[in-house]
DNA sequence: ACTGGCTCCTGAGGGC
DNA sequence: TGCCCTCAGGAGCCAG
């Protein structure tokens, strides 16, 4: 579920509740997420206050002086900010108890998401080490995806989904970012001259820029910090919306798999 | 080295 | 109403 947009609008909703405030208590209900949750997570974490509460593409980090707690949400993961006397919910599988009386709901009904214990620098953890630039960092630009994809064989989609060359960027928004590029997601990344993938990179930092600004995307069960929904589901102009007009010239938009997801363009204006 | 396919889960929705 | 099938914001792992 959660792109970067999700993430950060969680990271700014927790942001206030967390900072500077220290974990009393962990209870693990389910270890068994994408990995098992490591078991002395709540001997780590007591006491130390949470100094930061950053992202790393799609992971959160909360860091204390000791280490740093890494939270991914996979495709359902949420995080919600509680009081102490609020009723758990089906699927709700740690709760952090905080000296303010709050507590931090990690929810995840598939259990793709995870919860790790970084206690180095959490840059140099196995998981974060090999991530691309940000998708906001100078670094990611139209010169950069050019490059990069002189050498591979994949599609465009697929190579902007890959957090190893630009973090950040899962189906919807790179969906969302191709049509506004005007640029066919099936199209071989070989094939696509550097000026297209200038217009690309500036497209997928607007369109991430828009959805923090909406507050995320909300399909089924996305929710901030509050628990509320984001609304950036209603700018959508292709994802979900097979056998529509395209906003732009009214062809039916076009649905097929492009390495195994769900692909959504406009076969008139993307090319 | 890459790349594509499979896999981990639960729940929602459609067809019969 | 129920059963069965497919699909869903991710991404590591493995074989080829």
């Amino acid at each position: 579920m959660p792109e970067l947009p999700e993430v950060e609008t969680t990271r700014r909703g927790l942001q206030p509740h967390l900072l500077g405030r220290s974990i009393t208590r962990t209870e693990i209900l389910q270890p068994r997420l994408r990995w098992e949750v490591p078991p002395d997570l709540g001997a780590k974490l007591g006491g130390r206050e949470i100094v930061e509460v950053g992202r790393r593409g799609k992971y959160l980090l909360l860091r204390t002086s000791h280490g740093t707690l890494i939270i991914h949400l996979g495709m359902s993961g949420s995080l919600r900010i509680a009081t102490s006397e609020a009723t758990l919910r089906k699927h709700d599988h740690a709760v952090f108890s905080l000296d303010s009386g709050e507590r931090l709901i990690f929810h995840d009904p598939r259990r793709f998401g995870a919860l790790l214990w970084s206690h180095i620098a959490s840059d140099e953890h196995p998981l974060l080490r090999s991530l691309g630039p940000e998708p906001f960092d100078p670094r990611f630009h139209g010169g950069y995806l050019y490059q990069l994809a002189r050498k591979r064989r994949c599609t465009v989609k697929t190579l902007i989904m890959n957090q190893r060359w630009v973090v950040g960027v899962g189906n919807i928004y790179a969906n969302e970012s191709l049509f506004i590029a005007g640029i066919r997601p099936d199209r071989q990344a070989q094939n696509i001259a550097r000026k297209r993938y200038q217009k690309l990179a500036e497209t997928v930092r607007q369109v991430l820029t828009d959805a923090i600004a909406q507050g995320g995307t909300t399909l089924r069960d996305f929710s901030n910090a509050k628990g509320q929904p984001g609304y950036f589901q209603l700018t959508l102009q292709v994802y979900g919306k097979a056998g529509e007009p395209c906003p732009r010239c009214g062809a039916l938009i076009h649905m097929q798999k492009v390495g195994q997801r769900a692909t959504f363009f406009c076969p008139r204006c993307q090319r």
